[in-house]
DNA sequence: CTAGATCCCAAACAATCGTTTGTTTAAGAT
DNA sequence: ATCTTAAACAAACGATTGTTTGGGATCTAG
């Protein structure tokens, strides 16, 4: 087939896609192993042994897949992250009314949170400052994916006197507690349903 | 005077006084010190020998004034959960109304928290699976106070249809995470009246 | 068949952790 | 002056931390 291109393009073809069939194979393993250990015991108390034993693995495998326990850390989060914004933008697309859209993020960002188990792992804010980089880029990816409601708030029909920005940060703030007290277990609503219900209680008393 | 008391108890007496002036001398300022770094890194993150730095003493001085690292956290713990149950007790006490009630409870809450550089070392949940006492005397603490929420959310004049528990989770959730957008430098507005606008946005969409 | 890449193991590295031990200093009590 | 106790120092303990090193399978490409 390919045998006429250049040979050098030819032959690295094929020895990326054979190798990355053989490539991270266990890796996404790790990070999912990873992901569940950092959701339940946050980054410090979570170790690499920890993770290398729940991806079964000796703790000295795990640098071939990433360079740094904090690399790791950053791919888990980002990783949860997008997975969240992705189902917000989901969401969004198929909602009109702005707080209709507003409760229907609200409903993903609950739904995506709990919908793995090591997603959680997000909102628990974890900054270490004996690690400047590594808080930055945490920030970063927050910041990016908040910038989401923001625009949500801003597109409200609020009376004059409702401070929007304290409004956002109240319905994210409650959203992202949640987490401390809501079980997997045994839960009377959903966690979609619980992020509506935020949104609507907010809703009747800011309208215009 | 008391020479004419029993010689045991004079003696114990002057004892116990003399003693108790020497007596934890710097226990309240190491306790001090490890709230101030609990609350800003953390249990984990925190070495004792940060907080004996921080006390100017040596890292096994500690242990003459605390059994355990945990003790010392536990400590601190329950130090900040009475300073703000203190306040918010006092608040309660001058106010009425249902809903004034709550408010100013949230203003309390909100001050107290943020009084004193250690006293958000409260809200941050951290239960380490590995010491099932602390975390479990760690609940008790936050039940504990928490429980007065639960009381000023039960005396609201409500619409039959709303759920006055989620109510609950989510002033105190959107309280609770407000430490890690509310700077202590450069404020808009000041802790108190953040929480009492929190109430407030709530108050008039589930009025009765 | 050889060369090289991929992936992991086995073992150790230096650093740091919470904690323990033995000793010392200072001050009040007798 | 002697005895006791509070409080700290100095130094180390064993365990655990993140990480490095070197080598051994296993597979593919030429």
């Amino acid at each position: 087939m390919a045998k006429a291109g250049t040979k050098k393009t030819a032959r690295r073809r094929t020895a990326e896609t054979a190798a990355s069939q053989r490539q991270n194979n266990r890796r996404d393993q790790v990070c999912a192993a990873a992901a569940k250990l950092f959701a339940e015991k946050g980054l410090a108390e979570t170790s690499m042994r920890d993770i290398a034993a729940a991806a079964g693995m000796l703790p000295g495998s795990l640098y071939w897949h990433f360079p740094s326990k904090y690399d790791l850390f950053l791919q888990v989060h980002a990783e949860a992250a997008g997975q969240i914004a992705q189902r917000v933008d989901a969401a969004l697309k198929e909602t009109v009314g702005p707080w209709e859209r507003l409760e229907a993020a609200a409903a993903a960002h609950m739904a995506g949170m709990f919908e793995k188990e090591g997603t959680v792992a997000l909102l628990q804010p974890v900054f270490p400052d004996d690690k400047p980089e590594l808080s930055a880029r945490l920030r970063e990816q927050r910041d990016a994916y908040e910038a989401r409601f923001s625009a949500l708030v801003e597109a409200l029909p609020l009376a004059p006197d409702v401070d929007r920005r304290l409004l956002r940060l109240m319905l994210l703030g409650s959203l992202n507690w949640s987490p401390h007290w809501l079980k997997t277990g045994a839960r009377r609503r959903s966690p979609a349903e619980i992020g509506r219900a935020f949104v609507r209680m907010l809703r009747q008393s800011s309208e215009a």
